[in-house]
DNA sequence: CAAACTGCGGAATACGTTTTCCCGCTCAAC
DNA sequence: GTTGAGCGGGAAAACGTATTCCGCAGTTTG
């Protein structure tokens, strides 16, 4: 390319395992036994070398090399809907917590709540040869894509690599299930409790099954309390998501709703505002939960009740079940946390 | 989970370009040429039959098996202190939108404020030989760790590899810097003009250049305008950090500052929730502003003042720039948002 | 009509590792 | 003093793909 190196960085190839060997006067062979614990062992004093010229030339693995030769990688590949998200980037940090623990490297790619972007992903993920694929927040959609996504993560499976699933259970995958259900219920006992009874869902469409389980407890507790359905309004899974219906619901007539529940909590927080926006004080005109306790939920105002979900805790507990090669779910629990947002009421 | 599924899925590994080609009845180089856009090419009746064939298989090239052969990988790698804060997420979700549509895969590392574990974490990622590293909210250490890193950076750039820096200039690689200085600035005069005089600074330690470079803006503005120094308290570059920093001023006595201005949005909102637990009204006994302009800084009340800063353009800014090869620098803007937490105030 | 050229298929090599296999050496056991 | 085991070094074969090079047909050129 360019002329001789004198003296400065001339553009050129990183070293490889040969180029240690060189300069160590070893073999190739030697060379790799000596820079990773093989089984084998070599003489001290060669190994002492190798590590010498390694740390000289300034030489690191290929991982690619080392993948085909060893015909397994150490990476594991995460999808998600949005990183931006503070559910999923909890999830993410999880993840890479575990997987940096487990000396893996972790590669993301955002489907953008596309079903057919996140098929794309998986497939190309496939190439990658991860050892595992964890997948959160998929969108059970249309069953075409669907079982299309089915059938390219079993035969990634059958090819030997794990797949687990976050919040998705009902595929045939190894998941990590968040109590939603529970969860929802026993946020509407408590909200039951604390004297409201007339209430409003914000939900998302219900492919997406983190909504309609949390829907559904929620449903199911206030039926089996003989109070009446709540009002419910279908909408984005998203902050604006939950603007939008808390408009949509002050539109309506916001008089016979006590409290709103909406199935996140960036729903829940985007509501409030819009709530506000429109002169109905949330905490004071209406309650407002919401459903994962992300971090800001105690930084608006009135602080928000909601159902705290350890959501770290799912992105490290998919890694670690799928290194532990069981197939299986874990099951993480969700527990209500009342908070200013939903004052007890003096029921009439 | 059960026993052997006997009749189909035994554990098998993947299907090679070999089995593809036997499939078709072609040589394996055939195979090659038809499945990715190569120079030269196929026959159009073995193409096809090609391509059947491997969509019969469910073949996905092994992506280190390509990088090997071709000598270039189609990643970048990412590296951010911690995903789970909306500065980061919304810059790697930008690198990934970026990453994304230039066919790219994103690896991404998290180095949790330590200098060590990201010297550690640049030097895997050099064996993943990425087309680019970029790199967001490292921190400048002391100067030896500092230094190894920067050594390290260099051996990958005169590999051939790209370097993108994301708010850290002065360091010798290319870098997507953000108007921290001038926002700060800006955000001082506009607390002047709303009549603030007397002001706290929450500010993180000198090594976070984004950290220092706001607040010497800030300060620079307050001393052309003939205005005190601020009593400046330093703490963490986190929420934790803001709440921490609120509860010792208030200790220390708060009456005589008017604004609060914490460097980054979640310290100013951890700020805000402490001051509001002491009984600090923010917005009304003290005006905070914070800078970011984070998604939630307009659902917190009051509502928080603060500098826009295109995060997400940052991070597919950084990819671009990478791409292009070009060195140099990319500017970003960052705007005053003024908000309820900075009302005007009158004058005495 | 020979010569040059074009289009395309396949064998073989390369990429950077790991790992298998073979070989020589040393040491202990008989 | 032979033999067998154990140790460790190196040559070579893998791993899955891209690409170079060679060869063969068919086509153009003079």
């Amino acid at each position: 390319m360019t002329g001789m190196d004198d003296g400065s960085k001339t553009l050129s190839s990183p070293p490889t395992l040969h180029d240690v060997a060189r300069e160590a006067g070893v073999s190739i062979a030697t060379a790799s036994r000596a820079l990773n614990g093989s089984v084998r062992n070599v003489r001290s004093e060669n190994a002492t070398r190798v590590r010498a010229a390694a740390a000289k030339l300034g030489y690191e693995p290929h991982l690619s090399a080392q993948a085909i030769a060893k015909g397994s990688t150490r990476t594991v590949a995460l999808v998600v809907r949005n990183v931006a998200d503070p559910y999923f980037s909890s999830i993410a940090a999880g993840v890479t917590e575990a997987a940096e623990s487990a000396q893996l490297i972790v590669t993301m790619a955002v489907a953008d709540g596309s079903p057919e972007r996140e098929l794309e992903i998986v497939k190309t993920l496939r190439g990658q040869r991860p050892r595992v694929i964890i997948v959160a927040g998929s969108r059970i959609a249309g069953t075409s894509t669907r079982d299309a996504l089915v059938e390219e993560l079993e035969e990634y499976r059958t090819a030997g690599g794990q797949v687990v699933m976050i919040s998705q259970r009902d595929l045939p995958f190894s998941t990590v299930t968040i109590d939603n259900h529970g969860g929802a219920e026993r946020l509407a006992r408590a909200l039951l409790d604390a004297g409201y009874r007339r209430f409003a869902v914000f939900h998302a469409p219900a492919e997406i099954r983190t909504s309609s389980d949390r829907h559904a407890g929620f449903l199911a507790a206030l039926r089996s309390a003989g109070v009446p359905d709540p009002v419910a309004i279908e909408t984005g899974f998203t902050r604006a998501g939950g603007h939008d219906a808390a408009r949509r619901l002050v539109e309506r007539g916001v008089e016979d709703v006590e409290a709103v529940f909406a199935v996140n909590d960036v729903m829940a927080i985007g509501a409030m505002t819009a709530f506000r926006d429109a002169g109905v004080v949330p905490g004071r005109d209406i309650g407002v939960a919401g459903f994962d306790d992300i971090g800001s939920a105690v930084d608006v105002v009135p602080a928000l009740t909601s159902v705290a979900v350890p959501l770290r805790e799912a992105g490290s507990a998919a890694v670690r079940l799928a290194l532990s090669g069981d197939t299986g779910d874990v099951g993480l629990p969700a527990d209500v946390v009342l908070r200013e947002s939903t004052p007890p009421r003096r029921t009439a």
